[in-house]
DNA sequence: GCCAACGTTGGC
DNA sequence: GCCAACGTTGGC
């Protein structure tokens, strides 16, 4: 059991999952899993409702469906783990980083970041076209039209149904 | 490559 | 505070 892990369970705090968008051009599961202890700092969100979950509800040990956004086809490609709760995302302050904001102060941060972890890699990814035909998810945010969000909260019953179906060989 | 949907900006 | 214009996202 991780310490983080541990430590939400003597608080009695649920576990709770999340489905984050990555364009695979720009950074893929392979790059994730090919990371510094398979970790990165999920940088550049520059939403405010995607950047409230980072910085107030994602928690360290929440699941992560790691999802391939502008590919070909959409896929849930694998689950990821939080090891680090939100901090302010430095990208913010480097004025070389094409996520950077000038209007952000360094005493008040604008936007945040988690780390998380390759956790899973899917034996079968799990398509859009696939989570739109399989009952249980049907109030899946992301199957839903027009939600752009780059973050999203997912029940426990779609990750499990979403999990189940990864994990299983095809 | 197109374009609908959405979020943000800025003039008033 | 409204809302038109604009830029971006992301499915198709």
């Amino acid at each position: 059991m991780t310490n983080a892990c541990a430590v939400r369970k003597a608080a009695n705090v649920a576990r709770r999952y999340w489905l984050f968008k990555s364009e695979p051009e720009t950074f893929s599961w392979d790059d994730l899993e090919a990371a510094p202890d398979r970790s990165t700092f999920w940088d550049g969100v520059r939403n405010y409702q995607a950047r409230n979950l980072l910085r107030d509800e994602i928690k360290s040990s929440d699941g992560v469906l790691f999802y391939h956004s502008n590919a070909k086809p959409q896929v849930i490609v694998g689950t990821a783990v939080v090891v680090r709760p939100g901090s302010p995302d430095p990208s913010q302050f480097d004025a070389r980083s094409k996520y950077f904001d000038p209007d952000s102060k360094a005493d008040d941060p604008r936007w945040y970041g988690v780390t998380i972890r390759a956790d899973r890699r899917f034996k079968t990814p799990v398509s859009l076209p696939v989570l739109r035909e399989t009952p249980g998810l049907e109030e899946m945010m992301v199957i839903k039209k027009g939600a752009r969000l780059s973050v999203q909260p997912v029940s426990a019953e779609a990750w499990k149904i979403i999990v189940g179906m990864g994990t299983k060989s095809a």
